[in-house]
This record gives C-alpha cells, sequence and structure tokens, in this order.
DNA sequence: CAGAACTTTCAAAAATTTCTGAAATTAATA
DNA sequence: TATTAATTTCAGAAATTTTTGAAAGTTCTG
C-alpha cells in the first residue's frame, strides 16, 4: 500500500470496520479511497494504491455500484472507468439509509407479515405470533417515520436534527394550545 | 431442529440475517428462539430446539449478554442458568442503537477525530481532512440527536416518531411566532 | 477483422469465521 | 474431599467468505 500516511490510516480504518458495516475490507478501503480523492481514480490506480488484485478491484467496485455508493466518470479520449464517491455527504446518509433498509429491514417486515397472517397451531404459536406483532408494530412504526423523514430537503432535516429531544417542547406547546382551543370548542369533530 | 412450524420459520429467517445485522446464524436463532419463548430456555433446552452443540450454544448466549439482549433467569431449587430476551420491544429497539453505535460509530468517530488533529502533509492530505472533517461534522450532528432523543421516555419518542415529517409544520408554526415577535422586538437578546 | 486496451468472470487458493467435541473449570452436595 | 451437575474453554474441523490469477469478454482503432 503506497499513499500518504493520513490516508493510509483512514483507509485501513474503513477497511477493519468494514465487516461491522456489512462489507468486506477491500469495498470499505476502496470507498475510503475515493471519498478523499480530489480526482476520480480508475481501477488501475486503485489497485497501485492498496497493493490488492485488480479482479478484486472490479468486484469490489461492483458491489460499491450496486450500494450506490460511487459514481462512473469519464474523461474525453479516455475510455477507462473513473470512479468517484458522490461529494454531498447528506446524500451519501441517505442513500446508506436506503440500502441498509434495504437489506436489513425490508426482509425482516415481509416474513413477519407473512408469519402474521398464519393461523396459529396451539398456544406456543399463539403466544409466538403476539411477539412478533409487537415487533411488527415497532419496525413498522420507525419505517413509517423513516419514509417521511427521508423526503425533508436536507435543510430542514438538519434543523430537525439540531433541534433534537427539544422538539418535545413543541409537542408540549402545541398540546397546550391545542386542549386551550378545546375548553370552548365551536363544534366537535367526527372520529 | 425441532420446533412448530410457525416459530421454526422466525428462527430460521432470523438465522438468515444473523450476518446481515452483524450477529452470526447461531447467535441470530437463539435470540428468536428466546424472544417468542414463553418462559425462559436453559441451555440444553435450546440445544434440543435448535439443533446445534452446547459449546456453540454456551458462546453465543455469552455473545448475546455481551449485546444485553438476553437476560438471565433463576429457578428456585435449580441451578441451571435461564434465559429470556426482554419483552419490551422498545427497550430492545434502544439496546440495539446503544450497542450498534458502540460498535460501528463510535470507532470512526474517534479515529476521525484522532486524524484531524493532525497537521496535514501537502495538499492531497489537506483535500482529505477536509472531507473527514465534513463526515465527522455530519456523524456528531446524527449522535447529538441521537443522545437527546434517547433520553426522551417512550411515550414521547412513540409520539414523536408518530407525527413524522409533520414536526416540520411545527417548526414553520414556530417560525413564523418567533418572526413576528421579532417584528416589535421589546430588547435585543445577545449571542 | 486483427490487435490493443481495458474490464469481467470464475474456479480455486487463502483467509476468516463458525461450530464442535473433548477436556477443563466451577460450584453445589453428600 | 469425592461426586455430581452444570458451564466454559479451546484446538481443530467444517463452513463460509474473500482474494487471486488466468482466461474470456468487450469495445475501440487501424
Amino acid at each position: 500500500m503506497n499513499l500518504p500516511p493520513l490516508i493510509q490510516a483512514f483507509v485501513l480504518h474503513f477497511g477493519e470496520m468494514g465487516s461491522r458495516w456489512g462489507i468486506n475490507r477491500t469495498v470499505g478501503q476502496i470507498y475510503a479511497l475515493l471519498s478523499v480523492s480530489p480526482q476520480p481514480l480508475c481501477a488501475d490506480e486503485i489497485v497501485d494504491a492498496l497493493g490488492i488484485s485488480r479482479s478484486n478491484v472490479s468486484m469490489s467496485l461492483r458491489e460499491l455500484q450496486a450500494w450506490n455508493l460511487v459514481l462512473l466518470k469519464h474523461k474525453p479520449d479516455d475510455r477507462r472507468d473513473f470512479f468517484t464517491a458522490p461529494d454531498d455527504v447528506w446524500q451519501i446518509l441517505r442513500t446508506l439509509a436506503e440500502e441498509r433498509k434495504k437489506r436489513e429491514i425490508d426482509p425482516t417486515l415481509s416474513v413477519l407479515r407473512e408469519l402474521l397472517m398464519q393461523k396459529p397451531q396451539g398456544e406456543t404459536e399463539r403466544f409466538a405470533q403476539t411477539r412478533m406483532a409487537e415487533m411488527h408494530g415497532l419496525i413498522e412504526q420507525l419505517t413509517n417515520w423513516y419514509d417521511d423523514v427521508k423526503k425533508l430537503e436536507t435543510e430542514r432535516l438538519s434543523a430537525l436534527l439540531s433541534l433534537g429531544a427539544k422538539v418535545t417542547r413543541l409537542l408540549e406547546a402545541k398540546d397546550k394550545i391545542v386542549s386551550m382551543a378545546r375548553r370552548k370548542p365551536e363544534r366537535e369533530e367526527g372520529k
């Protein structure tokens, strides 16, 4: 591996973390390298920088593309593929959230739905189904929240995060206003 | 494996998902089994239910304990250990979030901090550091939000989730009120 | 269409992770 | 303290994942 020390440390760390993040070492290293490179890199430059085989680079880039974590670029009069990591960190966060949801949550949500459709045979299964229903409910609430929040523009999303738990103060204020309004209602609302 | 079909399907699914969730198949299966069992189970019952070795069960329970995902129980006049999964799904969510943060985020946050302390050698490192700084900033904003929100009682947290993106309406309303107030301020506030 | 430049595929080697059985350890009981 | 019951450890076996090199594929150029 042939990199400036600071970048090498960064790349090696991403390689080590790779397995915890559900990607492998090489994929982690390549992503790290691309994300701090000012220019797009071609496969052979990655081979040189990381000291790994050409085929490994090819497969790992393929995986990064499946994750939507790298972009393909082309230079005029050069038919090699060049790769970069998108440079908007918020966009990267969105992509990561979307891909991890797809891989780690959606399959379970659909299995749970399926199992909850079945009629339980005996008390053991009946109990199991109630636990599955609780899980399913929680996951659904979380994914609904996520689907909703991901639509926000970055600026609003960031504002929301900065507010943190303080939003509950707003909620309290809202509750107060609503209950004040209720005290002398003009008419009842249905449902 | 010797389980009612519904439970078996659930257990097998958690086993398959295990690797995507950063645990292994056995750990996933044991957790699934415990989470739908009405009574706590002892190690040998798990061996019988899942058809795996006693030592594997022992190690996997150890890992689940490291994740804080199982509880130890005891019966009078029986010195075997019995295990259950906590039954509050919100508590499970909190535990999962905490443990995954510890394993997947914190190490990177601290490496980034370290690398950002160093003086960059040359333009390449200088550029790399700005990208690292962006990453670090985003992760910090997210973890600050998380630290804040995790303190909420479950009821409030749930309410917040249900509100979803609609909180932004509250934010807009707040902005409006604040700007109205600013239009004829009694006095300026510092900072 | 032959050759050059580049990329991908894939079977097998290497590395890593998971799982097991035997032995060691712990702790309660007689 | 010997016996028994339960649990843990750990070296090696088995399974899985990652990496490689060689071959095949693709696409452009002359």
